[in-house]
RNA sequence: GGUCUCGUGGCCGAGAGGCUUAGGCAACGGUCUGCAAAACCGUGUACAGCGGUUCGAAUCCGCUCGAGACCUCCA
């Protein structure tokens, strides 16, 4: 097999340009994506950047790359807001559960990883949580104090934005510039501890009423929200390491703090390629409680939101999200599910049909420019549309020769059908339904077919198509054809 | 108010200065079929509006209108 390496163009967030993607480390590639907030249960929003950044992952790992992939779980809620007062989500959700927070964060946490598993997603190489690297943010932070880039007050410590401004460039990923900022934030209230409004916390004096409080060289607190990032990408890819990922909406303050941070610590910015994934509307609008559109990525599966009139499976709603690019919004709408089920449904009975297909003495196509459309298409910062299209174009040659109006050599087709699993199952994540002729289904199905056929031969159409619609009813589709008669 | 993104045919969505009228779904006409379905062939409707740059723009620039994100928790 060829390697396809080297061609990968990836869109930095850094440059806000396609880069062409050279790994730090020939063949291995650290990724970091900032993961689920355990403070309730991940929305569909939250999983499509998951999904998003699973297939940039599957991609990675098909081209040949050793991929160490982490992705972390923030299960201490230690936010601050603007004013500087600590607001712990997750906290505040154990006591509207009536629940202690270890409870909330493994509840969730299991819901997660069920999750993970119904939308089919690779499992991350490592998956740390906040809470059992409590000593590693604490170390971040004493060197970032030392290297004078934050300051303590009164129990908390804050970054220091202007002091961190006269060497490096705060703003660099947001594109934000801190005097502007100044002029559009609130002011410092009088009961701030910060010295600069752009400051923000590192570690947080811990409230009376915290659930979740550890001890730290200035006193009992917790850690700010940014540092965990730092802290754990450090400790599993290095001070440098090749991809930063996560949703649009953490580049501010997020991911520009964690460069700040990193930057203050170790001199760096912490990842060679930022990604980011864009959001999820549902029905023209951004999924939200106060829009009415918001539902979790269960009830669609079940079919129990009111949003959409019946459910949808995880591959189907997979494959929808496939077809636009991760960079850009996806609108979710009953319509655009519909149109997303009946086109997997055609690119699986495609494959489907690759292990029956005959060969011949030569193709009357060109399967290696197709198999190239592929990596094309999934190299141009993964385009992961683009493939579709290319792979529907393997679907129509597949049905042609079929049909008999295509030939494909035994060589071709071997290849076809290996590329067509390793980018449909392998890259995109979706199952193919080829798994029929294993079940105890399918002497069943041979046995009413023929009786059906027989029927059929009989011209009795009204046995043949009660058998028919009777299928139909039961969710089983029968296809008649020259070759005979198959179901799915 | 500030920073930024986007507005593509009935719907979802690629593309990006001059062959791609991407692709899927839906529609229409055929082939096939006992009738369907599936498959195949063919057809139609596009690039928000206005102005500019250019030999030439959906693609570049400006403005207008509209949608959205971030600036405060957010994938």
């Amino acid at each position: 097999m060829k390697d396809r390496k080297g061609n990968l163009q990836v869109n930095n967030s850094i440059s806000g340009q396609k880069e062409k993607f050279e790994p730090i480390h020939q063949g291995r590639i650290g990724m970091y994506v900032c993961g689920p907030t355990l403070y309730s249960e991940p929305h569909m929003g939250n999983m499509r950047t998951f999904i998003n950044f699973d297939m940039i992952y599957r991609y990675l790992v098909h081209l040949g790359y050793q991929v160490k992939y982490v992705r972390n779980i923030t299960d201490a809620g230690h936010i601050t807001n603007s004013a500087g007062e600590a607001v712990d989500s997750i906290g505040k959700a154990a006591k509207l559960e009536q629940v202690q927070s270890l409870e909330i964060v493994y509840k969730y946490n299991v819901k997660f990883q069920d999750l993970q598993r119904t939308y089919n997603m690779l499992t991350p190489s490592i998956e740390p949580t906040a809470t059992q690297h409590i000593q590693e943010q604490i170390e971040i932070i004493e060197k970032i104090i030392e290297n004078g880039y934050a300051y303590e007050v009164n129990g908390s410590v804050y970054f220091d934005v202007r002091k961190f401004s006269e060497k490096f460039h705060y703003g660099i990923l947001s594109g934000r510039k801190i005097d502007e900022l100044e002029e559009e934030t609130r002011s410092l209230n009088a009961q701030d501890e910060k010295r600069f409004f752009a400051d923000f916390a590192l570690w947080k004096k811990a409230n009376p009423d915290d659930m979740q409080i550890w001890r730290s060289p200035w006193g009992d607190g917790n850690p700010g929200w940014h540092i965990e990032c730092t802290a754990m990408s450090t400790k599993y890819l290095g001070d440098h390491f090749d991809i930063h990922g996560g949703g649009m909406d953490l580049k501010f303050p997020h991911h520009e703090d964690e460069i700040a941070q990193s930057c203050g610590s170790f001199g760096c910015n912490p990842a060679k390629y930022w990604l980011h994934a864009n959001m999820l509307n549902v029905n023209g609008q951004k999924m939200s409680k106060s829009f009415g559109n918001y539902f979790l990525p269960m009830e669609i599966v079940e079919g129990t939101t009111e949003l959409f009139s019946k459910p949808y499976s995880p591959d189907v709603i997979r494959f929808c999200m496939m077809q636009a690019h991760y960079r850009s919004t996806l609108d979710l709408t009953e319509d655009s599910l519909n149109a997303a089920e009946k086109g997997y449904t055609r690119l699986s009975d495609a494959i489907a049909l690759l292990p029956k297909l005959k060969t011949g003495n030569e193709s009357s196509f060109a399967v290696n420019e197709l198999v190239d459309s592929f990596y094309q298409a999934m190299d141009d910062d993964f385009n992961a549309p683009m493939l579709i299209a290319n792979l529907f174009e393997a679907v129509r040659r597949i049905n042609l020769v079929n049909d008999g109006n295509d030939t494909i050599t035994a060589n071709d087709l071997d290849l076809l059908s290996n590329e067509m699993m390793g980018f449909v199952g392998g890259v995109l994540g979706l199952k193919t339904g080829i798994s029929n002729g294993d079940s105890k289904l399918a002497p069943v199905m041979d046995l009413i077919l023929d009786i059906r056929q027989k029927a059929r031969e009989n011209k009795d159409w009204t046995t043949s198509d009660l058998i028919r619609d009777g299928l139909a009813a039961a969710g089983i589709v029968v296809k008649d054809s020259k070759e005979g008669t198959s179901w799915s």
